[in-house]
DNA sequence: ATTAACTCGAACATCTATGTTCGAGTTAAC
DNA sequence: GTTAACTCGAACATAGATGTTCGAGTTAAT
């Protein structure tokens, strides 16, 4: 037989026997490679993810039982690495302005490629699932700028949750100019943290 | 044979023979259903659009002899009708804030389809086209901001360019909001409308 | 009323993607 | 060095989408 004969899940797996070593980099790397693609293209196949990884179609069905699985551990992963992300970046430390500006420097790469991966999922996966994880990274920056709006220095004249919505659309707006080939990643961020931070201004309001 | 045998692609038609009253409905119906639904979601197939076209499969590729010339065809008349709508909002008319508000109040749900259609577009047709077709909408709203920017009511510390793509955004966001039904169609224009007056307010400036 | 245009279900060919099986070959672990 | 875990190409089964053909029935135009 195969591998270990389906194997529970890839990630999961509870007591049982330890993996291999070369299975583990397998795996890491297949969903380095998913990450990678699917957040660039939500219909990349398995073949090229595969192809991706460097790996064989078939040791990527050995670890991964379908398509879905697969983008549900990716997105997993996706959603931890922009928690710890948005962590790293303190959001509760100085002037909300001060602290989404850091935030937005520093994060927005990682935030708008987990909204390209958010698409993906949406298309494989049941979408009260999605919406459930979605929410992790969306609720941290919503708390924010309704810190910021309690203090005063950002609009209040606009529920949070529509900012966060602006937000994000920004973010994946300056992500296809990167990805695009218009402006550099560097040119992208600039023009992402200073409109950001105009949109916010409490002086913005109508 | 079926119809008059591979007849010239639909909408082209040289000077020929007229076409019969229910050919004629049905292309207008299949174009308008095709609008609809991929404007959605851009996989919607085939067997779908004749569906809700309320036509049979056959006669779809009666009239259209691909996907790719539904879609071609389909995209011209969104563009049609989005420059119609853009040009009855006169934006050359009065000051450029006002002639903006104007723009967006009365097309935004038009704009709105027209990028969901683009999605569909670049999928199935060669880049280039999309590109040629995109530019036309795109190139009328950045002209008005261009005026603006001129005039010193909208700011110009961010290139005009990358003001259209952030217009864009939040109207597809807006779009999204009113699809999820998260917020009625006036709620959603109301919110887009002040949220881009702000974002375009030279005061706004860094 | 006649004719040509049109509609459309059924069936087919083709392609692509997913997921599985087999079997032989590697490679990590002990 | 033995063994169990792992890899992977080839081949298969299945499903969905595109596009085509046939043939019989409908409907608009004159």
């Amino acid at each position: 037989m195969g591998p270990s004969t389906r194997r529970e899940a890839a990630e999961g797996r509870a007591g049982g026997p330890r993996r291999r070593a070369d299975a583990e980099r397998n795996i890491a790397a297949i969903v380095a490679a998913a990450t990678d693609l699917l957040a660039r293209d939500p219909d990349a196949s398995m073949t090229d993810i595969a192809r991706a990884a460097g790996v064989g179609r078939v040791t990527l069905y050995a670890h991964f039982p379908s398509r879905e699985e697969l983008i549900r551990t990716v997105l997993a992963a996706a959603i931890g690495h922009s928690m710890g992300a948005v962590e790293a970046a303190a959001p509760e430390e100085g002037s909300p302005a001060e602290a989404f500006a850091r935030l937005i420097r520093t994060c927005w790469p990682i935030l708008d490629r987990f909204g390209g991966l958010h698409e993906a999922a949406r298309r494989a996966l049941p979408a009260e699932e999605v919406r459930r994880h979605h929410d992790l990274p969306m609720g941290r920056v919503e708390r924010l700028i309704v810190r910021g709006q309690e203090a005063g220095s950002f609009r209040a004249d606009l529920p949070a949750e529509w900012l966060v919505t602006t937000v994000y659309a920004l973010l994946h707006a300056a992500g296809d100019e990167v990805q695009a080939g218009r402006r550099t990643a560097e040119e992208a961020g600039d023009l992402l943290e200073r409109t950001l931070s105009a949109l916010l201004r409490a002086d913005a309001s109508s």
